[in-house]
RNA sequence: GCCGCGUUGGUCAAGGGGUUAAGACGCCUCCCUUUCACGGAGGAAUCACGGGUUCGAAUCCCGUACGUGGUACCA
């Protein structure tokens, strides 16, 4: 794609918007959305603005819209303009937008270019029953069908101001020319043209007196000066008519440059990915946690299961987008410098948990463990481990970190430097258990307590000595002493914990387990 | 059904007329490690199909198939 494509709209200040509604939990595909319009905006120096998009009140979720925010929050990115952070096109909600938007509708029924339409639930259905019986190729409220239907272009003046005074609940529909052809560009996908004749005349007002979104986009993206618009690519078929209303209202010059994103694929199949493929296959589909109000229902996130926020975006990034070179890791920072809108892909990319959590591991072992102790922290609490040396507790997180793939893995992997394991393989041990191990061990105690210098090399040294006087292979007693130690065969080195947790303890364990092998 | 969009290993993907068709995840083998990981070295595995255009096509064109999105007074 040609760089100078969308130049021409960078005249004025570049102005991205991410417009949720506020239904339930926050999707990856959603989440992803607002990455690629922050580092669009971020990268050209222009303004993110969340608009909420809550026109639909049979769908309103109380809490859904404080989620949002807190997801956002969560990944790092902050709004220049939202409901919460205030900003010179305030309200940022639709709801709140009422007025704004019926004087634009009647405005397009001044001109022509909409109508007044009547028709009651049950006069659809009947329609599209109609044109169903009658072998129609289509089932919409279009050209060919609507001077049969109960509008204010088939009545006359006087009817329809007839049913407006009488206070008929009615909508505003947008008139489709027959006929026309619909350009328009696109940053990801090029040039598309869309023949009207098979567009629909799209309800733009209604009844309850609430946009749709096909209007609501438009007045809004107008008078919040959008420069570029991204969405999700179920949007394109509803482009045309979005194009007509900037061309009937506002001018093409001034309508954004669209793009239109691919979608996130379920890792089976070929679908969208949905939050119930997560529930199925055993993975988050969510940012964070959510429960819904109605149903107590709740939904793990990605921040629940220990993914860190520089990992959430790094994985969500690469999902349809890469720089062109062999790079694959890209903090917020570089993504903002890197990023271009032009080498999107145009093909949905199916998710893969295996690789996400691989991102999840890179991100652990390159951040510094602050980044992340205190979450960890609360994980250890939340199992009953307090956490009273600071310290301590970060060395352990260094010594186990290469070990992590998700923040819970800090526990099973580092329980044990703070507490005697749960539990203790002792079959392992005893599968190959003699008098002379016994005899070793006892001794390794006894010479462990009159040492005086507790480090890990002075330890193996020691061990080793007792070993070879004993004519015992040191591989053999190893095995045995993690077990005693741990409670099985995992973790660093052994003698480098039997450091970290000290003599005393080291001591109890051994004591403590050859007492179970007795 | 109609309309739109898409299609490089199992997955994410580079590549846009001439390449041994990168790299990553996962999988397998070996090395390192007397644990489990990390790390290192290898390996198996790909251009949906059919026609063109061309000296030459994964790359350009046309079909077909498949997938997917839309077809709501939902966004």
């Amino acid at each position: 794609m040609a760089d100078g494509l969308y130049l021409y709209n960078m005249v004025n200040k570049v102005r991205v918007r991410f417009a949720p509604s506020p239904t339930g939990g926050l999707h990856l595909g959603g989440v992803r959305t607002v990455l690629f319009n922050y580092l669009f905006a971020k990268k050209h120096g222009g303004d993110f603005i969340v608009r909420v998009e809550d026109t639909d009140q049979s769908r309103f979720v109380e809490g859904a819209e404080d989620y949002i925010f807190k997801c956002l929050h969560w990944c790092g990115l902050t709004p220049d303009e939202s409901v919460l952070h205030g900003g010179e096109y305030a309200p940022y909600r639709q709801s709140e937008r009422k007025e704004m938007y019926r004087q634009y509708g009647e405005q397009l029924v001044k001109e022509g270019h909409a109508y007044y339409a009547f028709d009651t639930t049950d006069d659809l259905d009947a329609m599209r029953e109609k044109l169903k019986a009658s072998g129609s190729s289509s089932l919409q409220y279009d050209q060919n069908i609507r001077m049969q239907m109960n509008n204010s272009l088939r009545l006359l003046p006087d009817e329809t101001q007839a049913l407006l005074a009488k206070g008929t609940p009615y909508v505003i529909r947008i008139k489709i020319n027959a006929n026309e052809v619909i350009p328009f560009t696109d940053m990801i996908r090029g040039d598309i043209e869309f023949d009207s004749n098979n567009v629909d005349d799209k309800v733009l007002l209604k009844a309850d007196g609430m946009p749709t979104y096909h209007l609501a986009v438009v007045v809004d993206d107008y008078l919040m000066k959008i420069s570029h618009a991204f969405r999700g690519e179920e949007w394109l078929p509803s482009a045309p008519v979005h194009i007509l209303l900037w061309k009937h209202l506002f001018g093409l010059h001034a309508m954004p440059q669209w793009a239109h994103l691919p979608l996130i694929l379920k890792p089976d199949g070929n679908g969208k990915l949905s939050k119930r493929d997560g529930d199925r296959l055993g993975f988050p589909v969510y940012a964070m946690d959510w429960q819904d109000p109605a149903t107590k229902e709740s939904t793990k996130g990605f921040k629940e299961i220990g993914f860190l926020p520089e990992a959430f975006i790094n994985l969500l990034v690469v999902l349809g987008w890469n720089d062109g070179t062999e790079q694959e890791i890209f903090s917020l920072d570089e993504l903002i410098e890197k990023f271009s809108i032009e080498k999107v892909h145009k093909g949905g990319a199916k998710f893969d948990f295996e690789k996400a959590k691989w991102y999840n591991h890179e991100w652990i072992q390159k951040l510094d463990v602050s980044n992340y102790e205190d979450r960890v922290k609360v994980i250890f609490e939340s199992k009953g481990v307090l956490i009273t040396d600071a310290v301590y507790f970060t060395k352990v997180l260094n010594l186990v970190k290469g070990r992590c793939t998700l923040l819970p893995d800090f526990y099973t992997q580092g329980c044990f430097f703070f507490q005697p394991p749960a539990s203790i393989d002792v079959a392992d041990i005893k599968a190959k258990w003699n008098e002379p191990k016994n005899l070793f061990f006892v001794e390794l105690i006894r010479t462990y307590q009159l040492t005086n210098s507790w480090e890990h090399t002075e330890l193996e040294k020691e061990f080793k000595e007792i070993a070879a006087v004993n004519q015992l292979k040191p591989g053999e007693l190893m095995g045995p002493l993690r077990i005693m130690l741990v409670g099985g065969k995992f973790g660093p080195g052994v003698f480098e914990i039997a450091a970290m947790i000290g003599k005393e303890e080291t001591i109890n364990r051994i004591e403590n387990a050859l007492s179970l092998l007795q």
